[in-house]
DNA sequence: CGCCAGATTGATACACATCAATTCTCGTGG
DNA sequence: CCACGAGAATTGATGTGTATCAATCTGGCG
């Protein structure tokens, strides 16, 4: 097991070269007081922290999976690729999100910076030790992938048997949501990814999202403001858009 | 905390209508040794043991999700669907695997029984109090939905950018490997589940699903055998179609 | 000001869905 | 043992939602 005792117990030994170490130990931000992640706050001394510019890359689909992370600031993209260039995108983990380890050997999916990011860093080792000696950590842990899995599940229907309007409906009130929980305006969306980063998670192409956010334009559902900000004007429109499949 | 201490301290009081108890606490099968399900095995005497005939019901979308399963015999649908019918199935768990309460409160999926199923049944509680006395009980849990979120995560990929033929491969190959877990012959594979099962979880219909095997072998890759058995003829050319999916 | 990546818009193509018959499979009863 | 029926699977003809290809537009930045 490690060191535990000082303030600043972080190693560097395995920080790839593109990587930059940004602070100390520092507690991760409170900003979401998500009671699912706090298992990993209180492990807050024994994290590495790390910045990444926008678009490098956080680790590799393959790579062995031994570490887990959570999300300070900025936006991760989980995506994979294959060898002709279809890219799926499985979430876009924000401020206080956990992601990595979620596979046995070796990750399924890569993890890149979709914005210039701050993440925090703990090994596997250190997660399992936490739980070893907090049982109640272990069902914290367990919550948390649940979830996960419950959002994978719930992306399954939406990639399976959606169509392209429901789709784009769903994700810009999951967006909606997502501020809603981070106590900002759930009326203005700041979509915070590109157009192909949304298609790619939807499962489209950028010409049939831009095509789709129009038609809702067009039909008074939604209005865009400055920025990558989307406004949505009527929220039941835009419900029984997604389909009733709105979380 | 429920009594421990009797061979066969199962509760029968929230048994729905529609099931029928099987079984006394008999330990359950090892027909699959699979290290993940260990925790599971050891809590053998404290399942409920039941069975659900074919397109029974076990729980629905919504319910509260209070429990969790393992398969004995048979294989089970976990599905979702729309109020116009679109249909998408996020797995088929079968003899050995785990399944349920896959979120904090509320299932995302229902799940069904394809054939007759035998399944035994734990309540939420009775593994935390595993995982409260064993850390390690917590770590094997952990591993079994790492795994399952990794299905979750491929089968995103599959579903928002792979082809007919792609899918198709991926699921006979898929199906192969199962069986070759089992201990059975993985060249020929013995599908279980029917062409609309197939379709909803590969999000095609019927048709090009049939279309698609049917292709396959004119193109020789697989041949139909007796019942509903299909034999991979050639294995290079099946995992070519597949786009090196092949998990 | 001019560059360039990202976004939009339009015209066309195509993979798969949909609709519509058959044909197969298998359990059941005469 | 065979006829029957019903659900499942196959096969064919046609439709359509979204991809693809191809400009053009926009906005931030050196």
């Amino acid at each position: 097991m490690q060191a535990l005792s000082t303030n600043t117990g972080f190693d560097t030994a395995r920080v790839p070269a593109f990587t930059t170490i940004v602070a100390r130990g520092a507690a991760p931000r409170a900003d979401t007081g998500q009671n699912a992640a706090r298992t990993i706050d209180e492990l807050g001394r024994e994290a590495t922290r790390l910045s990444f510019g926008r678009n490098r890359v956080i680790y590799f689909e393959g790579d062995p999976a031994d570490y887990y992370y959570r999300v300070v600031s900025g936006t991760v993209r989980l995506c994979k690729e294959t060898e002709d260039g279809r890219r799926q995108i499985a979430g876009f983990p924000g401020p206080g999100d956990l992601f990595g380890w979620a596979g046995s050997r070796h990750n399924v999916y890569s993890a890149e910076a979709v914005t210039d990011v701050v993440i925090l860093r703990w090994h596997r080792r250190t997660i399992e030790d936490a739980i070893a000696r907090d049982p109640d950590a272990g069902h914290r842990m367990l919550s948390v992938l649940f979830e996960q899995l419950a959002e994978a599940q719930n992306h399954l229907l939406l990639l399976g048997r959606m169509h392209a309007d429901e789709r784009v409906a769903t994700f810009l009130l999951s967006r909606a949501e997502r501020n809603a929980r981070n106590g900002l305006d759930a009326g203005r969306i700041l979509l915070g990814v590109c157009r192909k980063d949304i298609a790619d998670y939807l499962g489209l192409t950028v010409e049939t999202v831009s095509r789709t956010m129009h038609a809702f334009k067009n039909r008074g559902v939604v209005s865009f403001a400055a920025g990558e900000a989307v406004k949505i004007c009527d929220r039941p429109g835009l419900e029984r858009l997604a389909g009733g499949l709105a979380n």
